[in-house]
DNA sequence: TTGAAAGCGCTAACAA
DNA sequence: TTGTTAGCGCTTTCAA
């Protein structure tokens, strides 16, 4: 709350029927403690000096009335706006979920609030979405990726406030940026793979064409395979939400078509973990004839019989590291561009190892 | 966006820095299109008549500029905001998620857009975001559970706009109300597994004193189980984020200390299902020696070795029926409270069976 | 179909 | 320490 001292007073409306009435104004406090709307406004924003009496007067007479601030027009005449507005495509995957904790931890410290936007990894609706959620004038924009459309770029770069693109550095940000490399992530885990023996590799994802970091990650991923010699032996992409079953179900599919692979890469845990259950059904040797890995680190995974190989993408950071980046620059007069790299690591877990 | 027609252009600053800008007014637009004020303004809301002429100028004045509305300044003016605060314990449990995209879906086709709000938990964190949210003047609040401060309850009543308090049915809600019984929930699912035989009953779950609804679902789990003249053998409760791990871990815990259940019954389907996984390492008969039983009806488990027993709490539908309720009354005069109570059903999947 | 004036509820800036 | 005045950028209302 603003002001620590005060709650609105308990009242109920008559059992059954909400009440229609006009919401309280700052007059109405001022009529009520016979103190000025200006002392009255400044004691509720703990601005200025005011004398205690006075300032107890007006809590009191706040509280009784249960007056909660009209912000629209504090924010007009201020030109104020402690909103952070934060734009992420999905709540559905465990992904942005954990980004999102770490940006209100950070905030929670601020005077910031954040504000969420869904996507759902249109970019239409991004487009939408950030028109809407600008008009509203937040002091910062933590967005999603680094692909958008001319509009959005637009918008964002004329807004004339901080914007931190993150999750993704493959790109060309329009301010600043915090994320990982997912074309780099691609390549590592690429390597960990073929230093690891393995040679006939599969590849599960989603067919989402806006799904541009799993796009990269694939990227990086073929890259680093054909500087070794060699190319993904079959290949699967579906729609849908992820999960376990989605994954059984195409490792059933591509083990059955190309029964000699000899690793299977999946573009995120969920899928990645249905796999794995599949081939531990199956009671295939894993990771002896069969190496699998995903990724995204998914902690809720952590117990399966048997770990999957993956990747963090250092989502609880990107959300802090983004959070402090508007936190900073919030109030400055004046915005420098900050660059976040941040460096995934892969844990093989028991599905990928040394053959 | 509000109005089809309108793109901002784009327009991208220098690189490498961001300029800070006046942002554009609704003035700018007027004198670069040379229309009043006012009626630029009643284009940009497709408002009132305005000749084709006048509109194609304005339109095309306020996308070369980039302007993007002031919400602030429309919605003092008009006082008329089209936000519904949408106030959650958690994003993190793969539960609220779900009720936020039937919510979504809903207000997709209206001009109303959720902005939400998570406590953690918490009910001072729910007063705060309460007083935040409503600072703002929403055309509406959804807010998850019964349970609330007093003061939460006299923000809620005295805001005068439409509230809808969902997820769960077992108390006295402000206005309307959307969900199930928790504690119907907890006696049905005690139900099903005594008429099935077993009677050696474990129950694992969160030690969260403010998971009101986990509470109620446990209460009337014993009760009926009393009623039965049994009661719980064993009990465990944590603390921390649900897991597949802290599942194992407590089930192997409580399975050391009482080896004689016959059932598990867990407050949710993840620690269920890691609890499902220890029993399947350790090549425990389920459901013949063991059965077992989570809440929630998680989608993303589905292709687990072995279905979990559950229940759907009808997350998705929650959302849409509070979204529905928000929508009808947001432009209404006068509101009704209205109360949909939805029945969950148990799912017996492969773990409880009649033995 | 268009425009002019007033004011939404608050805060910045200044005066007392 | 307190109060007064003048707007913030838009929409409502009324007049042309």
């Amino acid at each position: 709350m603003s002001n620590d001292d005060f709650t609105p007073a308990a009242r109920r409306g008559s059992p059954g029927q909400t009440e229609q009435r006009r919401p309280l104004t700052l007059r109405d406090v001022s009529e009520a403690s016979g103190v000025s709307e200006m002392t009255v406004s400044r004691v509720l924003r703990n601005r200025g000096d005011v004398s205690a009496g006075t300032r107890e007067r007006v809590l009191a007479a706040a509280k009784r009335l249960g007056y909660v601030p009209n912000k629209i027009a504090g924010a007009l005449a201020s030109s104020r706006v402690n909103l952070v507005a934060v734009i992420i495509p999905s709540l559905s995957n465990m992904v942005f979920p954990e980004v999102i904790n770490g940006i209100s931890k950070i905030l929670e410290d601020t005077e910031l609030q954040p504000v969420l936007g869904v996507t759902h990894y249109n970019p239409e609706q991004e487009d939408k979405v950030l028109y809407e959620m600008l008009s509203w004038r937040p002091s910062g924009v933590i967005i999603a990726g680094l692909e958008r459309s001319e509009a959005g770029r637009a918008m964002l770069s004329n807004a004339g406030i901080p914007v931190v693109e993150i999750m993704d550095v493959d790109g060309d940000p329009v301010d600043s940026v915090v994320g990982i490399s997912h074309h780099r992530a691609g390549r590592m885990m690429a390597q960990e793979i073929i230093d690891a023996g393995y040679r006939r590799i599969g590849f599960m994802g989603t067919k989402m064409p806006q799904d541009h970091r799993a796009k990269k990650r694939l990227e990086g991923f073929t890259e680093t395979l054909a500087k070794a010699g060699l190319e993904l032996a079959d290949q699967e992409f579906y729609e849908g939400g992820s999960g376990f079953a989605k994954g059984r179900e195409m490792t059933e599919a591509m083990l059955g078509r190309t029964p000699d692979l000899d690793f299977l890469y999946y573009s995120n845990d969920l899928i990645g973990a249905g796999g794995l259950l599949y081939c531990l059904d199956k009671g295939l040797d894993v990771p002896g004839t069969l190496g699998l890995a995903g990724f995204n680190a998914i902690e809720l995974l952590d117990g399966l019989p048997c770990r999957l190989a993956t990747m963090d993408s250092c989502r609880r950071e990107v959300g802090e590291a983004a959070a402090r980046i508007i936190a900073e620059q919030a109030n400055a007069d004046s915005f420098t561009s900050e660059q976040v790299v941040l460096i995934p690591r892969v844990t093989p877990g028991d599905t990928l190892r040394q053959r």
